[in-house]
RNA sequence: GCCGGAGUGGUGGAAUGGUAGACACGGCAGUCUCAAAAACUGCUAUGGGGUGACUCAUGUGUCAGUUCGAGUCUGACCUUCGGCACCA
């Protein structure tokens, strides 16, 4: 009997004395750099975290085996939110938490027996590693690619605090349940739009079509012009209003402007009579999201400012409102609106009865009144020398002549904002700033680093940060001209952190560098980078900004971290939805293999379905899996005795394991374990019949054991080892090569053709190999069943697919 | 709302435009047993016909289309899941 427990312990305590997956930089194969994202340190890995790793592993081992030299490290992302709300709730202090976290995690990660390089274990709450996150900061700093401006945050006025998206619910606190509105603070920024065209290219990377896809609606570019329109009346340094848009050639049908109501024009172009609805709106607006106010759904409204501005086309005089559904984040926060010819403005217009211009003609108009925007292209009317113009010749055509104007030109627009990196919060790396009355802002010196966070921490109920309340951390002195000077109090958004992990894992311990140079160009970029999909857009997309900078600063000589991409599916909690500690509905990984033992729970996930398909959590086939485990233990270890010799079943049984060899390595290639565990399940079956016949020679018998070891090994890494140790053969299994195929021998000997008449089976013939057209015709023809339909009927067509069909259409 | 996926037996799923349901789970029947469990063997998409080997029809979310042939390609729709910038 084959007991999982015993054996599993036994191996992986083993393997770790034998220093098995240690990694060795000057290992002179060819390298594979395995990486699956780095989990957060949220308490315990439930049966999600083993679908993402498990079969990662079960790739990483199968490499090794081909021959490759193989870094699969791991570690831990540790800072962020869950750790502060732990420490609100339960009255424990955030790194006694995580730490925690991280000592049960490990525990449970190894219990997987995955072929992780622990000795490169990266944690990024340490301050050994957010020392070389704060560097990052600098160097940005000294690159202008990290800034200060104004952003609304969610903020609770009675907590007085910041909160994340997931503290508000319904717009209001999560913790008092008052209105929360947005607030302008000064925050930090890392200038990502700088490189905004070059990351929606995916050129020379394999990553799925949806990722990218995703990416380049995230940057979101889009080809317009620039317009500025002036203002009747000027106010402080705003003696116009600019605008992006990407339909100039409805320039001149343009009847109002909306600009987004926290605007800072807003507050000095408003005439006074207006000064009280407008202020009203702006207060109704701050208590929305982005979602809310870019949804179609609702009814689009605005507030008239009372100022006016001038069409630099046609010196129409224009009214300009505020309204919601412009955002300030995107463009100008400014838009031209031309309700003949865009669905919002139409309703807009229609809704405050403002005009509506025609300027484009749809191929019958007649000059009539519109009953809905023509959004389409067409031929320009109302539009001076650009009249009869069609709009794709109009748009590059207005837009020279605004040049020309002075008054705007051709230009680009990308939706992608820079990225927001300042969090109001304990649990991160400070940003290594000071603020000085006589130097201003000064960053800190590089050798000064790490700006240690103070274990001492008040965490108040509201959720303020604590950072503010320390005075030792906040009062320090100016690096410049050392008077005192106060130190930021804001710390970095965790998604810096997991920005370059996956570069220190390369030279983890190194104490004078985020990491060598030598070392990070030998494993870079990552070789398969596999996670979830729900980190599409912004941890993936963060971490190739920070590798691009960090190629433009000479620290690195690649542009791209990650090759080839796969995001695994995700796991549902049974009964449908996330699977979260919050709700009560996670599975642990533990009970699992107490009950059946590592092998099989790996073996069992990668069985469940494709990998990049996920699904609801049900482990009614895992006993399926266990009891497959046991009876290969006894196919393998129980005795095999010729019987009878039979010189086809032996051939037939070459054919088999040649076969399988080929199709179980073409699937582990393609990530495809779902099928790989099924053909080797296949291949059980049959040898458990062959070997109740006995009729194959003892020798070819045992090297098909030998092989089928050998291609299990990457799935369950402990119950082969065991079994190769049983069969008398050398330590480790999993320092094997991976079995190689014969493909003359995996040839099949017959075919099975397939008849069909219009397009239905209606016989299956066996035939030698290699038929022509002609004999399979033949050879159907002399087929009773299929003469029984071509009796009497005429052949119109008959369609050939070599080695595997005809099909003979009749009338 | 916008963007991106996914829909196949009782269940998870398999299928280079070419035999739909591989491989499992579950169920049913049998072997073994005093009995049960375990293990092993067989059957198991639906409907009809036949004692039977078998045979006919229907069938991959819905409705159209392309094709000799569609789960696979095209269009529209329905359902469902993920992302939308401070959860990570």
């Amino acid at each position: 009997m084959y007991d999982p427990t015993q054996i599993e312990k036994k191996w992986q305590a083993q393997w770790e004395q034998d220093a098995l997956y240690l990694v060795n930089d000057d290992d002179a194969s060819p390298k594979w750099y395995s990486l699956t994202m780095f989990p957060y340190t949220s308490g315990d890995l439930h049966i999600g975290h083993w679908y993402a790793e498990a079969p990662a592993d079960t790739y990483a081992r199968y490499k090794r085996m081909c021959g490759y030299n193989v870094l699969r490290p791991i570690g831990f992302d540790a800072f962020g939110l869950p750790a502060e709300n732990a420490a609100i709730k339960r009255g424990i202090h955030p790194r006694e938490w995580t730490l925690g976290n991280i000592a049960n995690m490990t525990r449970q990660l190894k219990s997987m027996g995955s072929c992780y390089d622990w000795n490169r274990e990266v944690v990024t709450c340490l301050s050994d590693y957010y020392r070389w996150t704060q560097w990052f900061f600098l160097k940005l700093f000294k690159e202008n690619l990290a800034y200060r401006k104004k952003a609304p945050v969610n903020w609770c006025p009675s907590c007085q605090a910041v909160l994340a998206n997931e503290q508000v619910e319904d717009g209001k606190c999560w913790r008092c349940e008052s209105q929360v509105i947005q607030k302008d603070l000064e925050q930090w920024f890392f200038g990502i739009t700088k490189y905004a065209a070059e990351l929606a290219n995916h050129e020379g990377i394999d990553w799925p079509e949806k990722i990218k896809i995703m990416q380049r609606n995230w940057v979101g570019r889009s080809e317009g012009a620039d317009i500025s329109f002036l203002l009747e009346k000027p106010a402080k340094e705003y003696d116009s209003i600019k605008i992006f848009t990407t339909r100039p050639d409805t320039a001149y049908g343009v009847t109002f402007m909306t600009i987004a109501p926290e605007h800072p024009m807003v507050e000095y172009i408003t005439t006074p009579e207006q000064k009280e609805e407008v202020t009203a709106y702006q207060q109704r607006s701050r208590e929305k999201n982005d979602i809310e106010r870019l949804s179609t759904e609702k009814e689009k409204d605005g507030v008239f400012t009372g100022a006016y501005c001038y069409n630099p086309l046609n010196d129409d005089k224009i009214p300009v409102y505020i309204g919601d559904y412009v955002l300030i984040s995107y463009g100008t926060g400014a838009v031209m609106a031309v309700p003949a010819h865009d669905t919002r403005d139409f309703a807009f217009a229609k809704k405050y009865n403002l005009p509506i211009k025609v300027v484009i003609a749809s191929p019958n108009y007649n000059g009539e009144e519109l009953s809905q925007a023509y959004i389409e292209s067409g031929s320009l009317i109302n539009s001076g020398r650009f009249d009869s113009m069609n709009s794709e010749e109009a748009k590059k055509a207005i837009a020279e002549y605004l040049t020309v104007l002075g008054k705007g030109g051709p230009s680009v627009n990308y939706k992608l904002r820079d990225w927001l990196i300042s969090r109001q919060r304990y649990w991160g790396a400070p940003i290594p700033i000071v603020y000085c009355n006589s130097c201003g802002l000064v960053p800190v010196n590089e050798e000064e680093l790490p700006v240690l966070l103070p274990e001492k921490a008040e965490f108040k109920l509201t959720g303020e940060n604590p950072l503010k309340y320390n005075e030792e951390f906040v009062n320090t002195t100016c690096p410049k001209c050392n008077r005192l000077a106060k130190r930021e109090t804001d710390t970095m958004d965790t998604f810096m952190c997991s920005s370059w992990y996956f570069m220190r894992y390369t030279s983890p311990h190194s104490p004078d560098a985020p990491f060598y140079k030598e070392n990070v160009e030998k494993w870079m970029p990552v070789d398969l980078y596999t996670g979830g999909a729900e980190h599409a857009v912004m941890h993936l997309f963060y971490a190739r900004f920070l590798t691009k900078a960090l190629r433009d600063m000479g620290y690195v000589n690649f542009s791209e971290p990650f090759s080839r991409l796969f995001n695994q599916g995700l796991i549902l909690a049974q009964g449908g939805g996330k699977m979260s500690k919050s709700k009560g509905n996670t599975v642990t990984p533990d009970d699992l293999v107490i009950r059946v033992g590592a092998d099989a729970v790996r073996a069992f996930l990668m069985f469940i379905g494709p990998w990049d398909q996920g699904g609801e959590w049900n482990d009614a086939g895992l006993n399926g899996i266990s009891r497959w485990l046991q009876r290969i233990w006894s196919l393998v270890i129980e005795n095999y005795q010729e019987q009878t010799l039979n010189e086809k079943d032996t051939r037939d049984f070459v054919r088999a394991m040649h076969r399988t060899i080929a199709k179980v390595g073409d699937d582990l290639e393609k990530l495809r374990f779902n099928t790989m565990l099924a053909t080797l399940m296949e291949y059980s079956n049959y040898l458990n019949k062959v070997k109740t016949a006995g009729s194959v020679p003892y020798f070819i018998w045992q090297e098909a054991m030998k092989n089928l070891i050998l291609m299990l090994a990457p799935s369950t890494p402990h119950i082969t080892e065991e079994m190769w140790q049983i069969k008398g053969q050398l330590y480790s299994v999993h320092q094997q090569a991976f079995p190689q195929y014969d493909a003359e021998l995996a040839t099949e000997e017959e075919i099975t053709l397939v008849v069909q008449i219009n397009g239905r089976v209606r016989d299956k013939i066996n035939a030698p190999i290699g038929l022509t057209a002609q004999q399979a015709e033949d050879l159907a023809r002399s087929s009773e069943k299929i003469l029984s339909f071509t009796e009497g009927r005429q052949i119109e067509k008959v369609i050939y697919v070599a080695g595997r069909l005809l099909n003979i259409v009749v009338k």
